[in-house]
DNA sequence: CTTACCATGTAAGGCGTTACATGATTCA
DNA sequence: TGAATCATGTAACGCCTTACATGGTAAG
């Protein structure tokens, strides 16, 4: 239940993704979810079912403020961080990771390819080569984007380090789908 | 409800993984853990309290049987897939891949690196950094073995081909940390 | 003799997704 | 006028981990 020098509950993860956001900017639930799906989609993923019931507590427990930013008849809730918000986002950076997790069933269903043949398991590459395929742009873009406003702002240098793992690995995964089609290949 | 092509009820991946690792050869469920816990355990992870619960149902539901396989007082399960489980490994394997999530609890951090500071940043890289030095050799030792066997059993080269995977990627982080803690150095 | 490993399981609870429900506005 | 996007939320359910509970054996 207590580990040990963790002062903080139960650092609930998407608390600490929403409030890392807050602390840039003002958002909306509908925002952050975007953010979720751009930015930090490469690394961590959430849904609104998820979102927004985590918002309501996030007021409650004082972290975050709501307020009204209705325009023009449509409703909008805006959301800041509070100072204690801030304090919680400052001890969860300071402890150190607890678990960075890689779930691919493509691995898998290769990893028990022998069962399905050859043609198949060629199948399962193409497709993992083609997501990453399209993705990569993307990263690129992004690389591109923040290069340019490397010294305009601190935090985009932070956001780079993340888009640069997105490439390096990318690039890496590329590679082994070309030497992995080779391997099944070679004894077809 | 129903995703078109799929007969299948609903795949649960963990009746899928111990189906896969059945189709080898028969095993106890501690025994299935251990093999999620070493060769498994660069791309999927299960508890025991997934494993077990997991492997009475699929003895229900016909997919694998359970015999006695106690040795000198020492109580044991050993569990066989069946014809109908080894079908269903079939057609789950003919799927198309639904899903591949990467959660990297250390780049959240860095994304939010500027609220730690770059001395915070650089600490989480290493720590990063130190765990896929220690896992590495792992996957380096096995690629060796496997490589030995290449043409003895073509179920090795599947399982290979999910080593190089693990490799390649591991290497790529390597470089990331080796660059981002340039990048984070140049500035302080 | 005690630590590590072998071995099986359950119960509670956490965490999160999917699907549902609703409704306004903007753009083509 | 219809599709896409903006916008907020709930309910059901699924899946899994953690912690608990138990007990035998092998090795040092």
């Amino acid at each position: 239940m207590d580990k040990g020098k963790n002062i903080m509950a139960t650092e609930k993860k998407i608390d600490c993704v929403i409030l890392g956001l807050l602390s840039h900017e003002d958002l909306t639930g509908y925002e952050i979810k975007k953010r979720m799906d751009t930015a930090l989609k490469y690394f961590w993923g959430a849904s609104y079912g998820s979102i927004y019931p985590a918002l309501g507590d996030l007021v409650e427990r004082g972290l975050a403020t709501k307020r009204d930013g209705a325009e023009n008849g449509r409703s909008k809730l805006i959301y800041s961080i509070t100072g204690e918000g801030r304090a919680y986002l400052k001890a969860w950076l300071a402890l150190p990771v607890e678990k960075d997790e890689l779930r691919y069933e493509t691995l898998l269903k290769l990893f028990f390819g022998k069962d399905g043949g050859e043609g198949q398991a060629i199948d399962h590459i193409n497709a993992f080569q083609e997501k990453i395929e399209k993705e990569l742009p993307y990263l690129l873009g992004a690389e591109k984007t923040l290069k340019n406003v490397f010294d305009m702002d601190e935090t985009h240098k932070y956001y780079l380090l993340t888009v640069e793992f997105g490439i390096k690995t990318y690039e890496a995964y590329l590679a082994w789908c070309k030497e992995a089609k080779e391997m099944l290949g070679l004894t077809e």
